[in-house]
RNA sequence: GCCUCUUUAGCUCAGUUGGUUAGAGCGUCGGACUGUUAAUCCGCAGGUCCUUGGUUCGAGCCCAAGAAGGGGCGCCA
């Protein structure tokens, strides 16, 4: 035992300890992931490694990645000491279990690498099959492979990013004593109206049962009414805000409209806080907070795939005609927006930009901006974000007429205490609003807006007892990723996009 | 859903005014070399030119319809 012990201390001098299971400890042998490896001085340890093979150079040299980090981990063989059937079975994709000794390296690129004694392949991969090749591929063709794409580099960065944001946003509100909220997925009304629902059933669509007028008989189906997925968790975590008083969900939500664009999914996730006692500019903090903090926390934690997914962006830069280039970097852009203060604008005050913006003035915009009162487009709010401003903007107090019901009317009875934040290159990352307190207001604009008031009797009760002022937002989760990975296709930073017409995988 | 562009080898792409046997780089395979860094050098193989129909003596190229993908717009997060 002692010796185990002694030894283990030897070949993991600058390993945390979290990184070594029980087992581990017993084996004579550690076996260690590729980030914890590349993190050790090389004195000749021994340690049992596993991956997959990226590159295999010169019958000698085997690149290994195992998704622990962007980078890969330098195998040396003795081709002479291995039989041939074995040296040709290491091929790009192939999966191998390697023991041997952790030696400085003699390349000039990697500081250690493993000097192999013995090899087991793992799980073959036919090199005339294997669609993935150590060369650029098209985001588009491995998007026809999700299955295979995160064996590349630039999308196992994206997805360690992806795990690291979620995990910042939970950390973020439990530091400041939020409530995790899960939402239900299936719900019987579409009360928010904010779009086309997936319809929940088990009926047998090849034999609908009717009624007696003709009608579809929902009484047979499961939940003895109609169903479907949730398009927003807002609503139920009013319900909980208003008793926890700080309270999110983080969740799927499903919108079943046929929106082809790269912002857009029919299955995506979205972070809504819901703060009893909030108002508006609370509102505006928290949303800022959160945005500055998890940029914050992939910059501190993040850095080696970021700075591959800059490199990887200013490469794709370079391929474009000046005019159509970012003028920041990945990098340079995301801590710009932690330096700075998002701009807060009113909507009314954005109208009057927008009529004297140059483009207005010469006609270059596709729906010239008139007069007060029209959604803007997002032309519109290009302009503001990435021309006008060029930083984030948070625009605020919309007219009430192109907003949803919930949210709070103002003095002016006009405007309500709504708001977007804008990101350049994505657009509306953030929706939100102060909420409708008073029952009254709320009832009467349920009216004109003509929603379901007998349906929603469990929404309207908070507003019936003890209501209070509250606010909340909706996060696009993948339009977050998005911004701190940019990328540009929505699809390309959800591991398997749902979208009209393709739910492959 | 609307507008627009694209579809040629496993991947990324070229292909002249419609003309004989459709090309390149990378990859694969075979060989040489063996401390490489997307190794290098030599060689072979690899094609439903997206699909269907049409025009023509002749179509990868022209016309029509359809499919798939990209970009823009709308809906929104």
């Amino acid at each position: 035992m002692v010796l185990v012990f002694e030894r283990l201390l030897v070949s993991n001098t600058k390993i945390n300890a979290k990184n070594i299971s029980l087992r581990q400890i017993f084996d004579a042998v550690p076996r260690l992931d590729v980030k914890s490896i590349l993190s050790m001085e090389p004195i000749g340890q021994e340690l049992i490694i596993h991956g997959w093979v990226r590159n295999f150079r010169s019958n000698r040299f085997i690149a290994l990645n195992d998704g622990s980090s962007i980078n890969n981990f330098q195998l040396v063989i003795d081709f002479e000491k291995f039989p041939e059937e074995v040296i040709k079975r290491i091929s790009v994709g192939s999966c191998i279990k390697a023991t041997g000794k952790l030696n400085p390296s003699l390349g000039a690129v990697q500081k250690s690498e493993l000097v192999v004694d013995t090899l087991d392949i793992l799980g073959d991969s036919d090199p005339a099959l294997y669609p993935l090749q150590p060369k650029k591929h098209s985001l588009e063709f491995l998007r026809d492979i999700a299955h295979l794409r995160f064996r590349t580099n630039t999308f196992s960065a994206i997805f360690r990013i992806r795990h690291a944001v979620a995990f910042a946003i939970h950390q973020f509100f439990n530091d400041r004593g939020f409530f995790y909220l899960h939402s239900p997925i299936i719900t019987a009304s579409d009360a928010e109206g904010a779009g086309e629902t997936f319809q929940v059933t088990t009926l047998n669509l090849d034999k609908i049962p009717r009624t007696e007028e003709g009608e579809i008989d929902y009484k047979k189906d499961f939940f003895s009414r109609p169903s479907n997925l949730t398009v927003s968790g807002q609503l139920e975590a009013e319900l909980a805000a208003l008793a926890l008083s700080k309270v999110y969900t983080f969740g799927p939500t499903f919108r079943a409209e046929n929106s082809n664009t790269p912002r857009h999914l029919a299955e995506f996730w979205m972070i809504e806080p819901e703060v009893a006692f909030n108002d508006l500019n609370d509102n505006m903090d928290l949303a800022e907070d959160m945005l500055k903090y998890v940029i914050q926390y992939i910059l501190s934690n993040c850095s080696e795939d970021l700075k591959f997914l800059n490199d990887r962006d200013q490469e794709e830069q370079k391929q474009k005609p000046q005019q159509e280039r970012n003028e920041f970097s990945l990098l340079e852009k995301l801590d710009f927006c932690l330096k700075n203060n998002f701009e807060r604008i009113s909507y009314t005050e954005a109208i009057e930009i927008l009529k004297n913006s140059n483009p207005n003035k010469k006609g270059k915009f596709q729906y010239p901006v008139e007069k007060w009162g029209t959604d803007l487009q997002s032309e519109h709010e290009r302009y503001l974000v990435e021309k006008h401003f060029k930083k984030p903007v948070i625009l605020y107090n919309y007219p009430k007429e192109i907003k949803a019901f919930y949210m709070r009317q103002n003095i002016d009875n006009t405007t309500v205490a709504a708001m977007d934040i804008l990101f350049p290159g994505i657009g509306e990352i953030v929706g939100g609003s102060q909420r409708e307190e008073r029952l009254e207001k709320l009832e009467s604009r349920m009216k004109e807006m003509h929603r379901p008031i007998q349906e929603m009797y469990w929404y309207l009760d908070t507003r019936r007892y003890g209501t209070c002022p509250h606010a909340g937002f909706g996060l696009g989760f993948e339009r977050l990723i998005l911004f701190v990975t940019g990328m540009s296709n929505i699809r390309d930073v959800i591991p398997f996009p749902r979208y009209p017409g393709n739910a492959e995988f």
